[in-house]
DNA sequence: AGGTTAACGGCACTGCGTGCCATCTCACAA
DNA sequence: TTGTGAGATGGCACGCAGTGCCGTTAACCT
């Protein structure tokens, strides 16, 4: 074979069966195109594009796991004495860096997604992903709050389809680049909608001032 | 053939499809199991099981276009003067009863749906359009609100989330009969939650109370 | 009784996803 | 330089999901 044990070699395989399997999708439809279409211009064998990925419908939109995970650092990176609101908000934006970059491929993958049944289904388990981790996070760090799990449940929901909201009012739009900044600050104006810190009593505040104190201790030690 | 054109005898065949798929997947798993061997064990052929259902992963759940249907009926039937939040609560409120009936099989589909990665992703793709149905609804209702697109995506994301979070609770309770009527009551606490009235100016309120009229207008005419 | 309609079952076909194995290339060591 | 192990590949074959087609059968209608 051609290439060995190359990382590099792997990562333009990669790249080549996306924009294979994205242009084919565009061009002759999702249903009519095969996986051996998809290898065959690629370039490689029909066996190589499954160990590449699970299955047919992940050849678009290769990039949540990488998604998830920052999201995921940044709630382990995160302060204690720092916000939820803030927290979140972060952890959101920097999902829209996979998006907001490639404005050809966000254009193409958006079109692609909304029309085929099969990846819309599939973006919209994704989806659901995204806000379980949001969810589980939140559910963490509001343990000592009344309703904690279902503020959680209900900010985390409010966050990814504010983030879904804006990207797509961004794409709506011609997805320009200077429409990109107007995206983020369309999506921040959701911190006025999470039920996180409004409506605590007293001792709620105290146990959170509690409970920060004994994460800065931990994080300290 | 046994059956005619009876609409009897079709429900009968759906609910033993139903009930054979359901005891097969938790007994010897879900990808042990063929829709031959689902459809031996409900009596019909393989080809008349994908006549009721579209896939595999349908057998499990097949009520949820009666949920979204009653969930657009509370919408097309509300009157136009009763708050948003009021036939929000109210439409999540009618799918309830699709989960709160069949205790046993409620309990087994959710041990299932939540054991299996096809029927997660499948109830995944389920949760998405009830979100989408909600947030249509109340995006063409606060069309003159500022920012109500948005508003209304972390509403409808934010009922469905708190829907379905009361749901596992009470399932995760041991799903009683007595646990029902405070699994709705742990859901409306939801409506404190939601961006639909709270921060409107005074134009705001006067532009929805003309609407409202136009609306009461073209519904007695 | 004869015709119509709708549901059913069987058959064959395409394509997805996977296990298995032989082959090839690169890296590293003797 | 040559051998060796590990990773990547491609081909083959298999099971199964989903679909189109068609003959058959039972219920309904006149």
């Amino acid at each position: 074979m051609r290439r060995g044990r190359s990382a590099e070699g792997r990562a333009e395989v990669r790249r080549d069966l996306v924009t294979a399997a994205v242009d084919l999708f565009t061009d002759k439809g999702y249903d009519e195109t095969t996986v051996d279409d998809i290898a065959a211009a690629a370039g490689v064998g029909r066996r190589t594009f499954f160990r590449y990925f699970a299955g047919k419908e992940d050849a678009v939109s290769p990039d949540h796991d990488l998604g998830l995970a920052r999201i995921a650092a940044v709630f382990a990176e995160a302060h204690p004495t720092e916000p939820l609101s803030s927290v979140v908000l972060r952890a959101a934006e920097t999902v829209f860096d996979l998006y907001l970059t490639d404005v050809q491929t966000a254009r193409k993958r958006f079109a692609l997604v909304h029309r085929v049944p099969a990846l819309r289904d599939r973006e919209a388990a994704m989806v659901h992903r995204y806000r379980r981790l949001f969810t589980r996070e939140l559910s963490a760090r509001l343990a000592d709050v009344p309703d904690g799990d279902l503020r959680a449940a209900v900010t985390g929901a409010a966050v990814v389809a504010a983030h879904n909201q804006a990207l797509r009012r961004w794409l709506a739009d011609g997805a320009t680049a200077e429409g990109a900044r107007e995206c983020v600050t369309h999506f921040r104006k959701v911190s006025g909608m999470l039920p996180l810190d409004a409506p605590l009593g007293l001792e709620d505040v105290t146990r959170r001032l509690e409970r920060a104190a004994r994460n800065l201790e931990r994080l300290s030690s």
